[in-house]
DNA sequence: GTATCATATGAATGTAAGTTCATATGAAGG
DNA sequence: CCTTCATATGAACTTACATTCATATGATAC
């Protein structure tokens, strides 16, 4: 994109070797991009502690129930979460050991910059 | 917000004594946002392996270097990289080891996504 | 000083995405 | 059947945000 500029190909060359495919760094992108969101965050931290109903999560967060379902269909999706069906209720859980990971990687970031 | 629905009080008052403030999800949902574009996903892949110039990132990911510019700004803002003077070039590297493991716990979860 | 290279930045633009509203689906009870 | 509760979903609206373009800053060399 750039013109000519001053010479990096010997470190480039390497970098590119060891840079992953685009669809792989894509698909991380997509994946951080669902916890990128405070709603998401807040249902995820909920479901740590005890699995929920949508109207649950809906009175917890004091949030329209739609606004959840939405939500929820994303990390869904995302195979964050799982659901099963109870009487006219569905319940979602945590489905994967690496949200409780991946957001405690986060906090731990948050907290030691805290320190500084 | 909503009406009156079947009662999970009981869950609740325990669910929300251990969720964690407003204000530390809501930095954990910015901190992820951060992680959760593509371009700035390889640029911090690209500090995996070398410390390396904004115009040097440009060529690499084959973008303009002000959109690098842009996004470097950003993630230095979050502490995630930081960088240092020389001569006329400024030279990013990673601020934080927590870049490295984030980015492997989400990695993580999409492998073993694939083999399901 | 001036010229040039490297980078930063502000404004504008286009697009993605979260919430709301209205409504549809689906299950249980009568 | 019909009603009600729980949830899902599509459309519209609004805001956030990534990129581009033009330009400013900052450093080196002459």
């Amino acid at each position: 994109m750039s013109g000519k500029a001053h010479d990096h190909t010997a470190v480039l060359t390497q970098v590119r070797r060891l840079l992953p495919q685009d669809e792989l760094l894509c698909d991380l992108g997509d994946l951080f991009k669902i916890f990128g969101d405070t709603t998401r965050i807040r249902i995820l931290y909920s479901l740590f502690e005890s699995e929920l109903c949508v109207c649950a999560i809906a009175e917890l967060l004091q949030m329209e129930q739609s606004a959840i379902s939405h939500q929820l269909k994303i990390l869904r999706s995302a195979k964050l979460v799982d659901c099963r069906r109870d009487g006219k209720t569905n319940i979602y859980f945590l489905a994967d050991d690496h949200v409780r990971s991946i957001i405690g990687q986060g906090y731990e970031h948050l907290t030691e910059e805290e320190k500084k």
